[in-house]
DNA sequence: AGTCGATTCGGCAAAATTGCCAAATTTTAT
DNA sequence: ATAAAATTTGGCAATTTTGCCGAATCGACT
């Protein structure tokens, strides 16, 4: 059994870790579920005495408690896992690094980058603006990085440029940001019947993949945006969520708010308990279901234009983007 | 709590309404372990007697439990859930369903299906006589369908060939029926250098995903197996498992047997409890890695050749399958 | 300063999970 | 057929997880 409890307590002090502010059990909590495990918060409090005890933490009053040298030592030499990189661990670690603040309009925001050669982009920027155009876009915001810009780890090669859409992860952030915490829990194919969406196609969990799962839904080209966009009858990527159940109102008032600061890409916000879109939720929890970033340049692998795509690329910073309408200005700027 | 533990009857209700003789609670367990779920031997007893006493399960003296009536109404009820269809849930069916027995070389084993156009045949046939004659295939064996054939719950299309191929999840079964539950965690697609197995560079698994992540490799082009066979740097798709720890001599003993019938695809065995390449597994574990079924017609995506491929297709009597040698006569018979 | 409300914490106990063991029974070997 | 070995089962207790509650602490407001 010390087996098992070890390795609860190991999840712990990495969130410990990651943080540099004191959590509190119900703090902590919340970074627990966000990263899908299922606590009691008294649990919690159960593992912090543990913690506690063993020096691996400390209570720093009732601000909360941090990690010690001790402690950190600890993770090291258990540090050996991980090593394959789930996509839901890169979920939750650009969750925290992302800055964006909703209110003051300013802050580093999670995109994804799409390579596409220079001389295509004009041809081929009608297209994009048709899937913003209809609304099955994470928002209305974008941006470009000219060949030889950095993105992330990535660098735009010679002849090409980045088109930076953003990550619908960014919302994860921003609920986070304001004591909502959202875990991630699947990448999916949604069909649309006259634009309304009815079932999941297919469905791939984050925490079991190395591949972003629209990345596979457009490669293996599985979607219909043009049917989507003609006659309301296709299939689109996106992903689905679990947030509190009593945090549902403060969600669909903050979807409200990043609409207006072109960040919205809520679609739909389920019951607490209630299956959506035939997808059952955990007890006490609401699915939400939220449009892909990648969906803008999707388009384009369907009709033939081969691009390179990598979700979860980097993170920019929201001043750098601007409405998708200005996209050719943009464009003819660049050449 | 109470809603956990629900939950936790009903996955045994749902083995026991799968199978038609009494399970005891070591039967039972197998097939949890096999399923993913972590139970001990002890609570699997201590759940039986809850279900005894609510009547659901019926104790038939030391042979094991049936579900009552009772109980199957109990399920019948809850059947909202798994609308989905997680790839796990299939692997976990199919490996019920398949009958091969190992000793008198009959029964069904479980089959892709791809389509080829017919008269493309004779043309790829070599190159994929190249991926069994290099290894990376599951087994030595494969079967055709004519065209208007029916595999499972599809139909092979006019003017189209079905090539089946043996899909390691056969090896489950085979497993299984030799008392030894293994858990089908992953499909990876796994980097060779020097015809050496290295790292997984991808990992989907089974239970996160509708899609098969072999398919999702191929579609995606990810696979190099021109390269695997050329110098033997490359990257093929395969299947992890995991195995009980002391069952480990005794699989290693099925491999050898499994062979000689043309159905090996045990590439690597690893120590219980020591992750295999980078792969942690499970306390009382060991790791296992299992050719892809699909490999062998991978190679035709990945030279142009456009098919259609399904994995965990349906079920093929073992006195169907032929070695691939034979490919090129049964193909000119069919035409 | 005093009060209210919210949050955090730890004690206690109930519920859930599991280890250990001995009795009953079945299977296997002789 | 009989003895030995293995399996199955249920009782008891230890461990783990969680619910409930009262006390302590912090912040905000009067």
């Amino acid at each position: 059994m010390s087996e098992k409890t070890a390795r609860k307590e190991l999840v712990i002090l990495r969130i410990l870790k990651d943080t540099d502010v004191p959590l509190s059990s119900s703090k902590l909590l919340e970074n627990l579920h966000a990263m899908g495990h299922d606590f009691s918060e008294r649990t919690v409090r159960h593992y912090f005495q543990i913690l506690d005890e063993k020096g691996l933490t400390e209570n720093h009053g009732k601000k909360g408690r941090l990690i010690t040298e001790l402690g950190l030592g600890e993770l090291a030499r258990a540090k050996v896992f991980d090593k394959v990189g789930f996509l839901g661990a890169k979920i939750d670690q650009l969750t925290y690094k992302m800055t964006f603040d909703l209110h003051k309009r300013c802050g580093t925001v999670i995109t994804n980058v799409s390579f596409i050669e220079t001389k295509t982009l004009p041809r081929v920027a009608p297209l994009i603006c048709q899937v913003y155009e209809a609304g099955y876009s994470m928002g209305t915001m974008m941006t470009l990085f000219k060949s030889g810009e950095r993105v992330g780890n990535a660098i735009i090669p010679a002849g090409m440029t980045g088109l930076g859409t953003i990550c619908s992860i960014t919302l994860n952030g921003v609920l986070l940001a304001h004591g909502i915490p959202a875990h991630s829990s699947f990448g999916g194919l949604l069909e649309l019947h006259k634009h309304k969406p009815t079932r999941f196609a297919e469905i791939i969990k984050y925490n079991g993949t190395s591949l972003d799962p629209l990345e596979v839904f457009i490669r293996s080209g599985m979607t219909d945006y043009a049917g989507a966009i003609k006659n309301g009858n296709g299939r689109i990527g996106v992903g689905f969520r679990e947030i509190p159940a009593d945090s549902r109102d403060n969600v669909l008032d903050l979807a409200d708010k990043l609409k207006t600061v072109g960040l919205g890409g809520i679609m739909l916000v389920g019951w607490p308990g209630q299956p959506l879109l035939e997808i059952p939720v955990s007890d006490g929890r609401a699915g939400v279901v939220i449009i892909g970033g990648l969906n803008p340049v999707a388009i384009l692998e369907e009709t033939g234009t081969k691009i390179q795509s990598r979700a979860l690329a980097g993170m920019v910073e929201y001043e750098k983007l601007f409405h998708y309408k200005e996209m050719n200005d943009r464009i003819d700027a660049l050449l």
